[in-house]
DNA sequence: GAACAGCACTACAAAATACA
DNA sequence: TGTATTTTGTAGTGCTGTTC
């Protein structure tokens, strides 16, 4: 086979009938497409075109070869095309749920009506990606700074946390300053972070005091408790301003705990130029830009 | 469109370095 | 010590810009 450059020039060329049109399409100066021709030329041994006085046509041995080589670089463009509309066009992304619920649900359509071109196709569970194992392009995770080799990151939100509850709660049990929550239910009351916030506020005697068994895994489960008015519960505030804005949640306390979690968008490192993945990096960080300010 | 000079890039081999 | 990886130097290739 002749080198595959000279033998594109060649059906350019030949389905434009001119060098210069050629080049133009190809993004090369007329001069290597003409450079290119003479090297086919003498591989060939005959000339593929007769040159006229500003126009060219194709030799008799051109003829011979163009409609095979037409052909053959439509069957690979076409393939291209619909390879390339199969991996550009859908986006697959794993969210953790409450991230997924609280803020992906609601914005997710503002993406699809800036980027019409890219279907998204999402899914939610507790355990973070992994891009060995899962067939998903990006993830949203949550992270203490590590992440897996070859994986990049970008820091969406602050998993921040404080005790939010039911507005009926903090009257039924009179729930003023932090102290008075030691003595309230709490929702998952092993989870740590009840501990930590107690301790950023003084109180050191939480972890001693056992209290129910029921232990939700995700902040969505917990805040619909808390809601309903069965307990407080350890929640990012962030993720649940409509529900605060409304009353059916209230935060009592300002204050706010931070363990260095992080909300992540993450993907492999060598995925960072897909055209998808860019888009939606971008369009992410600006969408978020809100809840980190 | 063709021809030519000059430049940039690439491929390859050899040498240097790192590591098990 | 053998193998893998990285660095360096060089020759060849292909491109652009210019001129005809």
């Amino acid at each position: 086979m002749p080198p595959l450059t000279s033998v594109r020039a060649f059906e350019a060329v030949a389905r434009q009938l001119s060098f210069t049109r050629a080049a133009a399409e190809l993004g090369m100066s007329q001069a290597a497409v003409s450079y290119q021709i003479k090297l086919l030329e003498e591989r060939i041994g005959a000339a593929l075109f007769v040159r006229k006085a500003r126009q060219v046509e194709l030799s008799e041995v051109g003829q011979r070869l163009a409609p095979d080589v037409l052909q053959a670089f439509d069957i690979l463009r076409n393939s291209f095309v619909q390879t390339h509309q199969h991996v550009s066009g859908t986006l697959a992304i794993l969210s953790l749920p409450t991230f997924a619920t609280r803020w992906f649900a609601a914005n997710i359509g503002l993406f699809q009506v800036a980027h019409p071109d890219i279907a998204v196709r999402f899914n939610s569970r507790v355990e973070n990606v992994d891009f060995q194992k899962d067939m998903f392009d990006v993830g949203i995770i949550a992270s203490w700074g590590e992440l897996p080799e070859g994986v990049v990151g970008h820091e969406l939100l602050r998993a921040e946390f404080t005790p939010i509850m039911s507005g009926d709660f903090i009257e039924r049990h009179r729930i003023r300053e932090p102290r008075d929550l030691l003595r309230a239910p709490a929702i998952s009351p092993s989870d740590q972070w009840i501990g930590q916030w107690f301790a950023m506020m003084g109180i050191d005697d939480y972890p001693a005091m056992a209290r129910g068994v029921v232990t939700l895994d995700t902040q969505v489960l917990e805040a619909a408790a808390a809601g309903a008015g069965r307990g407080f519960a350890m929640i990012t505030p962030a993720l649940f301003r409509d529900d605060l804005a409304s009353g059916r949640l209230v935060q009592p306390f300002p204050e706010l705990g931070w363990d260095g979690c992080t909300y992540q968008l993450v993907y492999p490192q060598s995925r960072r130029n897909w055209t998808k993945v860019k888009v939606f990096r971008e369009w992410i960080l600006e969408a978020t830009s809100v809840l980190r300010a």
